[in-house]
DNA sequence: AATCATTTTAGACTGATCGTCTAATAAATG
DNA sequence: CATTTATTAGACGATCAGTCTAAAATGATT
């Protein structure tokens, strides 16, 4: 349970920084759920008992279940990227070490979850043909964000020559993300981590 | 639409072999549309609308959504992999070429539906933590039959030297579906079959 | 302090759609 | 003609996203 207080009705007072945090509530439960269920399958009513809200507040935070997962969508982008970041711009470590920890940490994530839950850009891309078509670019764009951040860390390691000159790091980027989503998909289906080893080891058998 | 002609109640005249003419063309409609939708996106409705065939029917043929998932996800499984050694076993080209084939197959079928269909077990196993809790062995199961007919045609490719005698095929065939699943999903997103070249580029180049 | 305005919540309600089931219908069978 | 078997029509209750009204609790105004 996120958030397990009841809340009082009324306007809540100032000093206690309630502000934002019936909303925040949502938002956390969301990606949560969205994150195992995906959007089609998840009702409103389970958003709402996850986050301890009243049906009532959603409709004033959110216009509607598409708006509110169109924030989600962002948010979790967001949320990913920052964890992408404080990997890949660690510079205690060498950049190829920076991804190596990146991906045992998501593997880890994903066991504490017993492999339940997946990528929440992953979910809805595959549910794409029976989402809001807004969504469409949205999600491309998130994608877009998190190739050229580990693509800019690619760089790093080909400049220290641990891959080779000739490839192109934008496009070994955009296939490490296309692999990764597939290896979360079978890691889920399997509820193992294997799925994500093996294609991280493909991954760097072709950097050399 | 799959079965235009409109049916009549009642139990249908001998001579004109209507017999499971209705159930095969449930079962079509179903794999199109969770082809495209998965499975909790797509009602009955939708399937009985595509087939022509009046709801009423469709428990007289199928014991439940589950069951009919179910007969679904096998007829796709043994569809594909029937596509798949067309491809695999045509000794008319080289092991390497005929992957090839496959996969330029495969974007064109993408293409044909303006990539708005996917692959039915992945569409499902993305949605596993919605589904019945049966379907996982068996979209498993699947996988694992898809990529024992890819690994022996690897083995083909690495008795003629084209792939380094130490790799382990059944691995890499691994790989490669993990990795063209989400190359499927990505394609679906971007509405593109680049993400399908992509992957098979990488894939190739990780063979030598 | 009393009043008013604003923000938030409670939860019943709607219409649509979901998967399922029973009774009726029509042909085959004896 | 009576019975059995195959098939369908349509009703059913559950659940869905979404709406709405009234109540409650605070801030602002006087």
């Amino acid at each position: 349970m996120v958030n397990p207080q009841p809340r009082k009705r009324g306007r809540p007072p100032k000093q206690a920084p309630d502000h934002g945090d019936t909303r925040e509530s949502l938002l956390r439960a969301g990606v949560a759920t969205l994150t195992r269920k995906g959007f089609v399958a998840t009702g409103l009513d389970e958003i709402l008992a996850l986050a301890n809200v009243p049906k009532g507040s959603f409709y004033h935070y959110f216009a509607s279940k598409e708006a509110f997962g169109a924030e989600a969508i962002a948010r979790y982008g967001a949320y990913f990227a920052a964890k992408l970041d404080r990997h890949l711009l660690d510079e205690r470590l060498a950049p190829l070490d920076r991804l190596r920890g990146f991906i045992a940490n998501a593997e880890a994530g994903m066991r504490r979850y017993e492999f339940r839950r997946g990528c929440l850009v992953g979910n809805l891309g595959q549910e794409m043909s029976a989402l809001p078509e807004a969504y469409r670019s949205q999600l491309d764009a998130v994608f877009m964000d998190w190739e050229a951040r580990l693509a800019a860390c690619l760089r790093l390691a080909q400049a220290r020559g641990e891959i080779g000159s000739g490839r192109d790091c934008a496009r070994l980027a955009h296939f490490f993300w296309i692999g990764w989503e597939g290896a979360v998909l079978r890691a889920k289906l399997r509820r193992s981590g294997e799925p994500l080893r093996i294609f991280a080891e493909g991954f760097f058998a072709l950097l050399a």
